[in-house]
DNA sequence: ATGAAAGCGCTAACAG
DNA sequence: CTGTTAGCGCTTTCAT
């Protein structure tokens, strides 16, 4: 580590050659401009005995390439976002790609202006869990830089997605669940504006139908996701029966909280209600009651994200990708 | 959103005045150049008129200055640190700052890995919770950028720093659940090479002392922080005792996963042992048994970082200073 | 009070 | 095969 920061201009000096010739061997470009096997080894040597690296900022200004990617998200505290960022966030170290992650706290104001702030960064590409119920924005967007959009889907939206098949495994957990001898199923949810809201709540309404059971819709209970809303949907549900439905199912882990709190409150853990949820957490395991859950695999998602980042980095493919990630079903 | 990118040079044209005017009004040094009201404004409306952004490419490139911070934590999915990096990521939009977040899991060479290439990027300041023992690392690293760490300290390292009063905090919740009437009181941890796992076996052990009690080595088990370990643990425990201990003291939520998980298959989940941890998640609510816990308070922690970070960035201040956050403790 | 001009470190025509 | 050169968009000194 040296006080000054070594440039360009004195690899090139040192190895005797141009910056011009250092630049290509750099880049990659030296097959095509014919440099000698000779001075491509002395440069590298040179390159090496300085530990220099390029400056990211001075390529940038030149070539508009950042090699820096947005994620815009809700919240990095939920775990499958986290989760999802750091597969990204992994992967995309290793490609040379630095990942800027912005949190929206599924405000549209709020995702505005996180957007904003990463397009000032001149990113390469914008990945986006968007809680925006119309896809102008960001088709709009996508003719400034490639847009990907994951977890939600925008109806009308013709840009390349990632999200889970979050319909399909809920409709599969929900009529395991039900099985024969259950003559109830309520649903306790959060905004059904967000995408994933509405495949659950469908999820939910086909093995309902499948079942045989005759839907009710007083069976649906829906506000937001906070724990304290799982919380006062069960209460109501509860009272509205006089008794602890048959069987449940939460739309999401933080309803679980807020149901499961009303059930230690009111000193039921141990009934035999019929319980599953979306999202998988460790603790399901060490519950005295059997919750079967929903896991996104996040891994997936990463990687499909990253599968469609590259293409669109580097062919610029007019292509446009939907893909669906299976969830991991977990039955308990 | 127009096609081309629009330059300085392009406000300056249209504002009837050159480059550096523009310049000096955007970056608030009008007064210092004494321009006048007028041509300030004029630039101000053109400015606006065209939506203008400056590069942020090419400010760094001129001055070296990259408006960009790095974050390097272990894992973006462990919920303290997710919480204080979207604390700290909040705060640093909000003041034109960019937070760079790398996970090391916790690998000494994943993280020096993470921390060349935020270094590569040019970040202005580097805050890391790091796994070194030695402060070596770091030390020489601060005479380039300034280093900031946190939630882990290095002995012998003079950096500023911020971490959370876990050694208190722990005993504080241990001789409060020994209380009187308790002959022992089980330690389960992880790494001890980790400063935090340290802080707290020490308050553990501050605490047993306290109590009266005859601390025994038998009584501390630990290896890492896999809720998998947690199981093993507790398992060697209660197999040591041919019975539940009388009171536990998990060093992590992790872990208590582990813990629970042990409870639910051995069916003793309502037996009346003692039990606290560190670490606080909404399910220890729902839970049939008390669970006391220690909350590390990640917006504090976020805070005082952003406040060192700002200190560090506009004056280059020598002094170091070394924060303490109090942690808020739950009593169940 | 404002402008001209010299770079920051790099890329990529274009020459040779 | 390699070097020269003209910028990328901005900051800042120095002149006016």
């Amino acid at each position: 580590l040296k006080n000054k920061k070594v440039t360009l201009a004195d690899i090139a000096q040192h190895a005797g050659v141009s910056k011009a010739t250092v630049s290509f061997v750099l880049n990659g470009h030296a097959e095509k401009h014919r440099i000698t096997e000779d001075t491509v080894k002395k440069v590298l040597a040179v390159v090496e005995q300085f530990n220099y690296k390029p400056s990211l900022y001075a390529r940038a200004l030149k070539s508009n390439r950042t090699f820096t990617v947005g994620l815009v998200i809700p919240d990095l505290t939920n775990m499958g976002f986290a989760t999802t960022a750091k597969y990204l966030e992994s992967k995309c170290l290793a490609a040379g790609y630095q990942l800027l992650i912005a949190s929206s706290d599924d405000d549209i104001e709020k995702e505005k202006r996180a957007v904003a702030a990463l397009t000032e960064r001149q990113v390469d590409l914008m990945m986006v869990a968007s809680a925006m119920t119309d896809g102008e924005f960001y088709t709009a967007l996508n003719k400034k830089i490639p847009v990907v959009l994951f977890d939600r889907y925008i109806d009308d939206c013709t840009l390349p997605s990632v999200i889970t098949n979050g319909r399909s495994a809920t409709q599969t957990v929900v009529q395991k669940m039900i099985g024969q001898d259950v003559q109830e199923c309520y649903f306790l949810g959060g905004q059904m504006a967000l995408s994933p809201s509405c495949d659950r709540f469908e999820g939910y309404l086909a093995a309902v139908k499948a079942s045989g059971l005759e839907f009710q819709q007083s069976w649906v209970l829906h506000r937001d996701y906070q724990p304290e809303t799982g919380y006062q949907l069960m209460k109501q549900c509860c009272e509205q029966l006089g008794r602890l439905p048959q069987a449940l199912f939460s739309a999401s882990y933080s309803i679980l909280e807020g149901v499961l709190r009303y059930l230690v409150e009111t000193n039921q853990l141990e009934s035999n209600m019929l319980m599953a949820t979306f999202d998988n957490y460790t603790v399901l395991d060490c519950l005295p009651l059997r919750v079967s859950s929903i896991e996104q695999d996040c891994e997936a998602i990463a990687a499909n994200l990253f599968e469609l980042m590259q293409r669109k980095l580097s062919q610029d493919s007019k292509e446009v990708e939907q893909r669906v990630v299976e969830a991991k079903l977990h039955f308990r």
